[in-house]
DNA sequence: AGACGTACCTGACCGC
DNA sequence: TGCGGTCAGGTACGTC
């Protein structure tokens, strides 16, 4: 999916709905990631009360109490538009009352949608065990130094974990260590003192970054109003380490090396990053 | 507790 | 052109 960079511009790219009623929604009989008893025509007539962001997911809160939960899995797209032409993969619709719809699309269907109390999404299922956001100053050296002290695994796939720190996808860890000069093969406790600071701030720098720039567009992500992000075009290593023709690295020449972690793809400068 | 494999899905791309 | 294999922004769950 959407890493949390992605979500964040998506979020700020429909925060104009804020305000708006509901007046007819549309749902596919299609399953996404959870079968779920929600019902979104429970939403006519309500009104957007708010709009926020937790790691990969987006809170609605409407106007009874009740807020969505939105998660696009790897492959969801929200968009803000004037009218509504249902696309294959289409799985919900929602018009307001200024007749502006509010799209999900999900090919993959790894994504969801789910219907609670307001009162009860911090203990919802899926974001009660969530670290902390990486932007925020619990995200720190003396935590991550508390969490990583028995991780005998990997850097890189210890980081991609959402109880550890949230939103560091596949993409941003690989830029993260390259930033920092960090090797994704060292073991998460084997870190220093001055590489776990390296880390953090290479973390932040690079999500703000993507952030500021509107996301990644890779394959299919693309903002809310439609357009693409523009971090893409500022990948040091992601993407560019294929196998027969690798690119260099921009600090050193040596070759980019891709291999596989724990099932994903990893990029790296194997003279850079120690 | 931690580490690792697997499952959930569709579509794009590559080699034959 | 078609077919099979591989890969893709994520996350929960089962098992060792």
């Amino acid at each position: 999916m959407p890493e949390l960079p992605e979500v964040e511009t998506i979020k700020n790219g429909i925060l104009d709905v804020k305000g708006k009623k509901v007046t007819q929604i549309y749902t596919s009989d299609k399953k996404l990631r959870f079968p779920s008893a929600l019902n979104l025509q429970d939403l006519k007539d309500l009104e957007i009360k708010d709009i926020r962001r937790r790691a990969r997911y987006l809170i609605i809160s409407l106007s009874n109490n009740k807020s969505l939960i939105i998660h696009l899995g790897m492959s969801g797209k929200i968009s803000l538009t004037d009218k509504f032409n249902k696309e294959k993969h289409d799985h919900f619709a929602t018009q307001f009352n200024d007749d502006s719809w509010l799209i999900y699309n999900d090919a993959r269907r790894f994504g969801f949608v789910d219907l609670i109390h307001s009162s009860d999404v911090e203990n919802h299922k899926m974001l009660k065990n969530l670290g902390p956001e990486p932007l925020g100053n619990e995200f720190n050296e003396k935590y991550l130094k508390e969490s990583l002290k028995n991780k005998g695994s990997n850097i890189k796939t210890t980081m991609m974990d959402n109880k550890i720190v949230v939103g560091i996808g596949n993409i941003y860890i690989n830029e993260s260590l390259f930033d920092a000069k960090i090797s994704p093969l060292k073991a998460a406790k084997e870190l220093s003192k001055t590489e776990i600071t390296r880390l953090i701030s290479s973390a932040k720098t690079i999500i703000q970054s993507a952030i500021d720039q509107g996301g990644s567009s890779i394959s299919d992500y693309v903002k809310a109003s439609g357009e693409m992000g523009n971090f893409q075009n500022t990948f040091k290593v992601y993407g560019r380490g294929d196998k027969k023709n690798p690119e260099k690295c921009l600090i050193c020449k040596d070759n980019i090396k891709k291999i596989v972690q724990n099932g994903r793809s990893t990029f790296y400068c194997s003279n850079c990053q120690k």
